[in-house]
DNA sequence: GCTTGACCTCAAGTTAGGTTGAGCTTGTAG
DNA sequence: CTACAAGCTCAACCTAACTTGAGGTCAAGC
């Protein structure tokens, strides 16, 4: 038996949880990567899972697939990338993480300083002033932003 | 001149920050409401503006209109909302946001408790499970879920 | 009384993030 | 050596959350 198996796209997804056709979809933007296989199958080196793991969270906190693989660039091509290659990403992202933090507390605590104070009737309320600017985005649905 | 003058769409539009085509869109689902001069325009209460801000500080941290929508309807029906009104509403929100938060802070610290230990390997992480549950959970866009 | 800008409705288009299905190939177990 | 599950590709479909456009109405100024 070998000792570090590849692993098919069945595995992975039953492994990660997310579905085949996900799977499929992230390779196409470039999110994941595979080799195939003398008969054209997909092959996953096992730190796939990681890669599909914070995809994963970081959409769950509202991070485009987008700025997800916009930071998966900053890692290294070549080798696996380790502990310290993940943890420079989530510093990428910590100011935004961080202003979303301040901002999920602020509902969660009764939205009290937007909500419960004056600043809705103007316009320099931080929340509302943040407001105006993702309005001016673009079409589309509209996503969490972070960075 | 009115003590409480009523507002027309374009004047929300202007002091929300939100484009008058997604005001008539929420008016369709449900999130605001109106009535209409002799001549069918939109007059608007004073209060839509603080049900805009809501919305678009839900929205931006993940709560779908649908479960806005939701929450509005737990707010009385003939009077305006009073500040105890919406702190309970918030208060519905809190478990959602509890976790939410506590993802945002895990993925900012380098994601230490699920990327960086070794749960990914074995499928008793709790996030994984988390996504695990999510995955079937239907079809289409997947949204941030609250609650 | 007419022009001009704000409104109205309704249908169609857009982006993100996937899923579903058809039609065809692979690989493994019996 | 033959089933038949698992893969593959590609196009079509889906939801959320809006925007855009066409075609028509309303109202305030000149």
């Amino acid at each position: 038996m070998a000792p570090v198996r590849e692993l098919t796209v069945g595995q992975v997804a039953m492994r990660s949880g997310v579905a085949v056709s996900a799977l499929h979809f992230y390779e196409a933007r470039g999110l994941i990567r595979s080799h195939r296989t003398a008969g054209n199958q997909r092959r996953y080196s096992r730190d796939v899972l990681r890669r599909v793991a914070i995809i994963r969270v970081a959409q769950e906190v509202g991070i485009s697939l987008a700025e997800i693989a916009a930071a998966f660039r900053s890692l290294p091509e070549g080798r696996t990338p380790t502990r310290e290659d993940w943890n420079l990403l989530s510093t990428a992202w910590r100011d935004g993480l961080d202003h979303k933090i301040s901002q999920l507390k602020k509902l969660r605590d009764g939205l009290t300083d937007c909500i419960g104070c004056g600043c809705m009737s103007i316009d320099k309320c931080p929340l509302r002033n943040k407001e105006d600017r993702l309005a001016r985005e673009g079409t589309g649905a509209r996503r969490l932003v972070v960075g």
